[in-house]
DNA sequence: TCTATTATAGAACAGGTGTTCGCTATTTCT
DNA sequence: AGAAATAGCGAACACCTGTTCTATAATAGA
């Protein structure tokens, strides 16, 4: 690819922007008045050389006819996950059932893109309360999200609920021999070990959102 | 919302299609031809039914002026990040300027929810290379976004060049008397100091994003 | 400096395109 | 059945719009 010249550019710029505002392309006389160029066939001009440069399409013909190559039409590329609760040590998570499964009763969303969930089913978000889990590499007020599952691969991340303990957290799941293995993410924390029947899996997580400042 | 009509869902149902085939919605003629329907003033006196009963928009003297109200532009709930490369201790990273600013030169785009960035401007993204970050709940493998500014707030997170040391890092900056404060965001761990003339701000840290598994 | 290439201008053409109008067919309601 | 509302039809109009043509200016190469 060539180096765009400034009005080739502009006009990228614009068609992205009068796209994204309006829901169809520009005629060319709109990026005409948009970018300020004195005549139609220079933009005729540069939308012909935009297109052999790989950055649009065009539709001879058509009016508005131009497709940006790099921006998917995928409208579908973002998914509503519903943000559930907190997860912090001392409290149970209240993880939905699939049975249960009601997006629209949770009271908070967050728009997230599919490439982020990589279209899992089943995908909810918890806010990380406190720094009990800091040895994760998770820290206070960060979202986790969640897959609701019922059991997990050995090494998955996952959410478990200690029974005996009364307490959740966020950790690294190996079934051993006679008892089930929980690894923190940070190699040199130490593990802990519980019994079978004092571990529920409560989801496995899949990603980390982090706000700063 | 009355029920719609068998040619009315039918052009419905075109006209999703025909945008996500083609990246411009259709000229009256097209649906006209798309949906078997005899005359063009059938398809405006439909579309005009269709955009009462609120599932489109019309610009009027618009050629191809229909907007689907229902799948909302996606634009308005997420924006185009450009990921620009890595941050490793040990080298540069290539930040942009708001002059050179083109998201479209990118090799690599995220939709992130516009949520996540709170509408700032001049928005990019680096995948981090190493551990060398994890004193600040960073790992290897993760996204952060950052935001090009000139200077910052003490105490916020940013991407610090080493001039001497011909390193990157982030850290939390602190401007103090006679020297800048680096501090990694695990208290545990002990802070850097260095002269004014040793640091180079590369941005801001907004948000981390973390895919597991 | 002379020439080839690239970029810009303005105008005009031909077909695309939304809109309108008069009229007919179909359905709905009383 | 008769009237009223709804739906459909075809054509025509007027503007929209991509394209093309010729001419000129700016730039780069030799």
């Amino acid at each position: 690819m060539k180096k765009l010249s400034d009005k080739q550019s502009r006009i990228l710029r614009f068609l992205n922007s009068f796209i994204s505002e309006n829901g169809y392309p520009p005629a060319i006389r709109d990026i005409q008045a948009g970018c300020g160029i004195s005549s139609t066939s220079v933009v005729d001009y540069n939308l012909n050389i935009l297109e052999k440069e790989g950055y649009i399409q065009r539709r001879a013909e058509v009016s508005r006819g131009i497709i940006m190559v790099n921006k998917r039409p995928d409208s579908e590329s973002t998914i509503s996950v519903p943000v559930i609760g907190l997860i912090a040590a001392g409290k149970p998570i209240p993880v939905p059932t699939p049975d249960t499964w009601d997006v629209t009763a949770a009271s908070e969303t967050l728009e997230i893109p599919r490439e982020l969930t990589r279209n899992r089913e089943n995908v909810y978000a918890l806010r990380v309360k406190g720094t009990s889990m800091v040895d994760a590499l998770i820290n206070d007020g960060d979202i986790v999200l969640m897959q609701y599952v019922n059991s997990i691969e050995n090494g998955e991340m996952a959410a478990v609920w200690l029974k005996e303990n009364k307490e959740a957290t966020l950790k690294k799941v190996y079934v051993e021999s006679d008892h089930v293995r929980l690894q923190p993410a940070n190699s040199e924390m130490q593990p802990i070990y519980a019994d079978y029947d004092n571990v529920e899996i409560q989801g496995k997580i899949i990603a980390v959102l982090r706000q700063v400042a």
